[in-house]
DNA sequence: ACCCCAAAGGTAGTTTTCCTACTTTTTTCT
DNA sequence: AGAAAAAAGTAGGAAAACTACCTTTGGGGT
């Protein structure tokens, strides 16, 4: 088994897309329909789909079967699906010729597509590994910078959920003191997207060789991961369009979630307890539009 | 028509759990099977739901046609691509019981089907006025704590698409000299899910009353809202469970994405250009390594 | 209390859609 | 070039989805 045991591997578009160039001729004609337009081809019967890719119904049976659905009433259930996220095969770029309408669903298809792309390729096993780290640890730092310094930050705000000391220095200099004082039971969490920023690799190499338990948080396989004791690739869509935004952020945070969370679980009783306390004074001092709050659902 | 015009509105699990209790005592039998395990139905044929659910097959038409589908083969289609992201209905809490796998797939369940909420409920009109105050801002100043002090920064980091200068005070005293210190050209931007926050509110009305344009960004009408010149709201998925993360961040998040592309794209070619060539040169940095560097895809 | 009317639900039959057995065409290898 | 195997098509049959019609149930009104 392969990490996909989520059962999240149906991104039939993308099975087809891969297998496209395997198929036999007059299978590849019917690929091609349906990689060009599966909105419309969902709402199609075989009948159709056969007269529009200019083939025979059985040919879209065999194409069906061929790549690995049960017939053609399977074929649409799993295309629904699929397109349901995987709508990144029209995911064309923004340009300024784009309406305000346009552009919104743009950016949303686009973060959709991709939280589940980073979802489907995210290894359990590496998660878990990073989890058993965190929770025995005695303190968290948190490194990144730019974008990923935001996350880094708002991991370090789940510290109630990790019941540990989190912090996430902001600057290379913080950053470099930081991890030359962590020890043994320590942890130290760089995030960079491309695993290639320079200061977090230096930092986790030093957090490493002060003996503290290493993480590493990004796009691919890099030199941040290989100085690192749990290796964690949150894949992202491809992406080199001119305005397109920042992708990243959003699943590398639902990670950090993930990961918190999954901390969290692992402690006892006493901590829920203090989490509801916490959860349900925060909750009641928003009612009140205490002045003095300065809360707003810091507490993921 | 509503502003579902994106035709995202077919999160078909959502429109049968909301006409639940409106419908026909058999059509509602027929409801609850698909509710309790959409999964099993995709799969199912007309004939072997009727069955399940203990009614004729016609019933189940007819409650097809109820929900608002075609017939059997259209309820398919939009089940299957409602599973996708609004498996929503079938979030159960998150509890100690969960092993990883569930967690990591009722996390990202949970913020898919929440952008996808966001989405659908997101006014267009009010991004179009908010787009319009940004573009035609001087200087643009983020005001957000906690979780959407996180969305506060990177907006700010969004700075060179804005085309403006940005801030996102952190504390509430330089939020409160900050906002004294606007006026009639530049734009204050309020972020709190809540929309109670007392600061934010404060902050925003100090900025107005300087005669600074004013957007909030919140979860629900609110006070925040009452005293900005656009409101714009940023539907939330319900969530009380215990261990469930803050969700609200990245449709936030997405939103900030929207108006900084949207803002970039009304700017002339110039603008662009410099943009093209940040880009390319971040990428240069980051191929060599270069030791200097801080970047980690900082430019959205 | 009874009857009537309307709405809900079921039965049976029709049509459409999907699939399979078999034939013809194309391709590939000796 | 010819034979065998793979690929594509034709036609017919099974099954699924839908419709027209009938029965039942339940809620007023006299």
């Amino acid at each position: 088994m392969d990490q996909t045991a989520t059962g999240l591997d149906d991104n039939l578009l993308e099975v087809i897309l891969r297998q496209k160039d395997d198929l036999r001729k007059s299978d590849r004609r019917v690929a091609e329909v349906v990689l060009a337009s599966p909105g419309e081809v969902v709402a199609m019967t075989l009948a159709q789909l056969a007269k529009e890719a200019g083939v025979s119904e059985p040919t879209v049976i065999r194409f069906c079967t061929a790549i690995g659905c049960e017939g053609y009433r399977d074929l649409r259930v799993k295309l629904a699906r699929s397109m349901a996220f995987a709508r990144s095969t029209s995911h064309t770029a923004i340009t300024s010729d784009d309406d305000l309408g346009a552009l919104i669903t743009k950016i949303f298809d686009y973060n959709l597509s991709n939280l589940n792309w980073a979802q489907s390729k995210l290894d359990e096993a590496a998660v878990r590994a990073a989890v058993d780290l965190l929770a025995g640890a005695r303190r968290i730092e948190f490194f990144g910078f730019g974008a990923s310094g935001i996350v880094a930050r708002d991991a370090q705000q789940k510290f109630p959920l990790f019941g540990t000391p989190c912090g996430a220095p902001s600057d290379a200099h913080q950053m470099y003191m930081t991890a030359e004082m962590l020890c043994a039971e320590d942890v130290a969490v760089g995030i960079s997207n491309t695993g290639h920023t320079r200061e977090i690799v230096d930092a986790l190499q030093v957090a490493r060789g002060n003996g503290a338990g290493t993480i590493g948080i990004a796009g691919q396989p890099s030199p941040m991961l290989d100085h690192c004791d749990v290796p964690l690739v949150v894949e992202t869509l491809e992406n080199t369009d001119l305005f397109t935004p920042t992708v990243s952020r959003l699943s590398h945070l639902v990670v950090i979630d993930i990961l918190s969370t999954a901390v969290s679980l692992r402690r006892d009783e006493t901590h829920h307890q203090r989490i509801t306390r916490m959860k349900a004074r925060l909750a009641q001092r928003r009612g009140k539009l205490n002045p003095t709050s300065t809360s707003d659902s810091s507490a993921g």
